[in-house]
RNA sequence: GCCCCCGUAGCUCAGUGGAUAGAGCAGUCGCCUUCUAAGCGAUUGGUCGCAGGUUCGAGUCCUGCCGGGGGUACCA
């Protein structure tokens, strides 16, 4: 019997106790049925009778026990208790409960996917990199919680589309293209231009491919820099990414959408709505009506369009190409964007509690013997990807990263994120699964197939920790993706690890010496194969390998 | 001034209104003649920043403070 089961039977208890009058009141919406954390509490509880209480106006130790009495003839369930302040405390039948190993084996890799977001079209925006220099550790953090992310909503039944959006118009792409042609000139660059060391080797590159250009008159040479040199940015950034492991369906170009009037467009929509107005030589949005403390400019006085202007034409884009929701994943800097967003999407005729999820991330600090390094792609003093994979490896670079909420302002200590030893939860996580393979052979190499499965024989303590902890992937998955927390994939990995090696380490799955096989090993070996099923599935939702042998 | 995030064990952090607040690391003490010791067990460690409120019940929700970080351009 798994969770949702066991839900359905409360639920239809519940319902048994409203047409016999045991209680008022309306059926409930849901049932939560958790883990218990006390094993004396049985393996599952749920605080129904007391939602239920109020409005039935009774105690809820008297609604629980109502319950109680419908609940506990039903198959699979060994007993019900009423405790404490009226919480309902369930206890399985062993066979039921070491059923789930059986399941999640037939089952395999859709273990855990679920279709509670079927149907829903979402788009996801993340990373995001200028293309005017290499991607740093700030970006990688989104990288790895967006691509994490994109996992967990297409597990949940989403149609899901990653998409990367590139600046590559206005002043910092221009600053970009000035500086490169400035270095492959052995000029000095401008103060507010680009000094990284990568500046060197793109103008290299661009003079490289381009042996004329700086024969070419300025202006010209400049657009050569600029188009070649973008070029040369989005392709590494691709690069660095895709070794990364993250994939983008889609690569946004921010100068597409001017060259094809589409920002035009976009202005004159939010125009016949009522909400631009001119003031001082500026064409204004007035995001005021939405909340936002002061209204904000799309046209400067000199002419040119402010970002606001192009996110606008953005977000019609993607209404345009059917997504239901859109969602962004910003560092904590941006955080005043989504007021503005929010009011783009009200002008535009939307609810931006249905259309927009505006995810705001605190920022990635790294401490380096001591003192801050930091990360700024002008001054030439950053940790890139590059960097970080060739220091940690994309395994434990993309848990690390994934395992934190993105609400957690996060400390990476260069000397921690460079010693790849066990004290690095993925390795934990990841030896588990490893460990659960090497069983799996042992198993095999002795003669133990999974051709016997006698659920009641799973009656060790530690099996009903680690059954009922495999019971609880869907649900976590499904808490990630509404919440849209990958984090909380990686924390379950973590515990589900703990609970398999304390199990390996108290229940033996083959016997040991010369013993005898019994159906207590070949109904063992069901459950090591259910728990290298959950944590590969796992694993694989935050884009983290998971190795047969370490 | 206004807005966002954070404040939980020595450190880094989990914790979708539930029972005695958890994990890892650090510290202390143990366990390899038997399936991987990248493991397991035991033990030490807490005014959940402070004060009110909401209710059967608050680390969690609300209000106000205190402390830290970030944002608040006709920048991108």
């Amino acid at each position: 019997m798994t969770p949702a089961d066991l839900s359905g039977a409360v639920r239809a208890a519940v319902a048994q106790c409203l047409a016999a009058g045991d209680f008022g009141g309306a059926p409930p919406a849901d049932v939560l049925i958790e883990r218990a954390k006390n094993p004396e509490h049985g393996d599952y509880t749920t605080n129904i009778a007391m939602r239920l209480a109020k409005p039935a106006g009774r105690a809820a130790r008297d609604v629980a026990a109502a319950i109680a009495a419908r609940l506990a003839p039903v198959e699979g369930i060994a007993r019900v208790e009423v405790a404490g302040p009226g919480f309902l405390n369930i206890t399985l039948a062993t066979a039921s409960l070491g059923e789930l190993a059986r399941a999640i084996v037939s089952a395999g890799a859709s273990y855990g996917h679920g279709d509670a977001l079927a149907g829903q079209r979402i788009n996801l925006e993340f990373v995001s990199a200028n293309p005017t220099g290499p991607v740093h550790l700030g970006h990688t953090r989104w990288a790895a919680l967006g691509d994490s992310l994109r996992r967990v909503l297409a597990a949940t039944g989403a149609e899901v589309v990653a998409e990367h959006y590139i600046n590559d118009f206005g002043a910092q792409i221009d600053k970009f293209a000035a500086s490169l042609d400035a270095v492959a000139r052995g000029r000095e660059v401008a103060e507010d231009g680009y000094h990284g060391e990568y500046v060197v080797d793109v103008a290299k590159q661009v003079v490289d491919a381009h042996p004329d250009v700086l024969g070419l008159p300025e202006d010209q040479a400049v657009a050569v820099f600029t188009s070649v040199g973008y070029q040369l940015m989005v392709d590494a950034a691709r690069t660095s990414l895709q070794r990364f492991r993250v994939e983008f369906d889609v690569w946004f170009s921010e100068r597409s959408m001017h060259a094809s009037g589409e920002v035009e467009a976009a202005l004159e929509l939010l125009r016949e709505q009522g909400h631009v107005y001119d003031t001082d030589g500026a064409v204004w949005l007035r995001t005021t009506d939405f909340g936002d403390d002061r209204d904000r400019v799309l046209i400067r006085s000199n002419g040119e369009k402010t970002y606001l202007a192009a996110d606008a034409a953005y977000y019609l884009d993607k209404r345009r190409r059917g997504f239901d929701r859109c969602i962004y994943l910003l560092g904590a800097d941006h955080h005043g964007y989504i007021g503005r967003l929010r009011t783009i999407a009200a002008c535009a005729g939307d609810d931006p509690d249905q259309t927009l999820d505006v995810l705001i991330g605190q920022l990635v600090r790294l401490v380096r013997d001591g003192h801050e390094v930091r990360l700024s792609k002008r001054a030439g003093t950053i940790v890139t990807l590059d960097d970080f994979v060739d220091l940690v490896g994309v395994d434990a670079g993309r848990y690390s990263l994934a395992r934190w909420s993105a609400d957690t302002p996060l400390t990476l200590d260069v000397a921690e994120i460079t010693r790849s030893s066990n004290d690095n939860p993925v390795y934990y996580v990841q030896y588990a699964h490893a460990r659960t393979c090497n069983a799996k052979r042992n198993a095999a190499e002795l003669g133990i197939r999974l051709d016997v499965f006698r659920p009641e024989l799973l009656d060790s303590p530690h099996e009903s920790v680690l059954l009922a902890a495999l019971g609880d992937f869907p649900s976590v998955v499904a808490t990630a993706a509404e919440l849209r927390a990958p984090h909380r994939v990686a924390r379950y990995l973590e515990e589900l690890a703990g609970s398999y090696h304390r199990w390996y380490d108290a229940c033996r799955i083959i016997p040991s010496g010369d013993g005898e096989i019994t159906d207590v090993n070949r109904t063992r070996a069901w459950l090591n194969d259910a728990t290298r099923i959950v944590l590969a599935n796992g694993l694989d939702l935050l884009g983290v390998s998971a190795p047969e042998r370490m």
